[in-house]
DNA sequence: TCCATTTTTCATCAGGTGATGAAAAATGCG
DNA sequence: CGCATTTTTCATCACCTGATGAAAAATGGA
């Protein structure tokens, strides 16, 4: 029989349950929802169930009703914990832009301060960052019910930044501005969420996780095309 | 009681059993199919059931296990179904660039004749399209594996892509060539999916259907990108 | 120490899941 | 017609799903 039990029941666990300390409460909260994004991450909404997130959390299944209740407002957890951290950094990088280069803002410039955050957080953010991208990927693209989930949560800085732009060029108009956004959060869903498929497709000249040379050529890239779209208009 | 039931146990359809004509044993595959399609683009594949796939069909749960075998089969059929119409159609308007403009190709070109196939046939090819596409978008960030179905797929086409951009524009690296193509591809699927997103976005400035409006910006947006980024790096 | 509170575990429910085998019905060929 | 073949239906299996309520265990304040 083993030593470790502290009961004598059959099937009890050595580990012990009962109430830790609320630091390890709040610690134990943080663990299921790592578990969580990183397979809602990898397998989408319905790709997981309550027991495999229980599993990887190393955690009764029941625990994750008590903290979370419902399944979807598990996932809306998931998702919030990090939607915030992220709007304040894009806000406080186009502030800083608009502080040091407000008098002299370029297309390439603005559109920099909202990318580059992401990119930066995702490098230096920590491991969950790069699930938690790969599940915004995710929910961008389902048909359902992430395009309000997205807009819940991003519209206010993606306003911010077509505005922005629009004083960088008055003379754009805004459905011009409007199409290249989505081109570029398009692009750049694409290029945080690292699916390793250009990895295999260049026969291993690039790969997904060098986020540094995706830095070295994604507003160029955007900034060009926004602004070949904002003169093709201008010329018709 | 019922008088068109044409047995006498009881809960028996009149709509009959039986063997059909050969001809109908394929349109109900195809009606299969395209219930299929419609719901895996909508929830993706963990979040369609065969029960619902075989309600929307019309259709008894086990005649689909006899048509496809596994859930998984039948999603394969469904994304096989229309990958090769999309692979002709584009092999075919790149040869016909290549056939009347092999002598002065440009890069906004080669783009056209590569995105525009898939735009003519989610405008023109029936209903159908475009659940495909989204469809499409959605296993493309599917980190799981969406990387090797879309690899096994459409790999080809692209290197073709690439291959012709190289000889358009020698001096360009294929590193370069490779991040611009993920980027482009990003822009691409998300303009084809049409979630919905850049409606409420513009607050009804742009429509996500409105795919002559991606026509006359998403190949100059590319292009630009392209050339800005080869530059770049010829300059450094 | 003792007890109210909180956390964790256990057992279980009602319903849904993909899948299968056998029976039944419709068909076409001879 | 009679019969082999194919398609469709039915009934069901073994298992998994999200979720819940009650009991058990750990805790901290009195």
């Amino acid at each position: 029989m083993t030593a470790a039990k502290t009961s004598s029941r059959p099937g009890a666990r050595p580990g012990g349950r009962g109430r830790p300390s609320k630091a390890k409460g709040l610690d134990l909260k943080e663990t299921i929802l790592d578990a969580a994004e990183g397979l809602f991450a990898r397998h989408g909404f319905y790709g997981v169930t309550t027991r495999q997130v229980a599993a990887e959390a190393g955690v009764d299944t029941a625990l994750i009703h008590y903290y979370f209740g419902a399944k979807r407002e598990l996932f809306d957890a998931v998702f919030l914990r990090r939607a915030e951290i992220l709007n304040q950094a894009r806000e406080a990088s186009m502030d800083a832009y608009l502080r040091d280069h407000g008098g002299a803002m370029t297309v390439e410039g603005v559109i920099e301060a909202f990318i580059d955050p992401l990119l930066r957080i995702s490098q230096d953010g920590g491991p969950g960052w790069k699930s938690y991208f790969a599940l915004v990927a995710q929910v961008n693209n389902t048909p359902a019910w992430g395009g309000e989930t997205m807009a819940r949560f991003f519209d206010p800085v993606v306003h911010r930044l077509v505005e922005t732009l629009k004083t960088v060029r008055p003379e754009a108009e805004y459905r011009d501005l409007y199409w290249c956004y989505q081109f570029l959060t398009g692009s750049m869903m694409l290029a945080l969420s690292e699916t390793g498929r250009i990895d295999s497709l260049s026969e291993g000249e690039c790969h997904s996780s060098d986020l540094e040379a995706v830095r070295a050529r994604l507003f160029s890239y955007c900034a060009a095309g926004f602004e070949a779209v904002i003169a093709k208009a201008g010329r018709a």
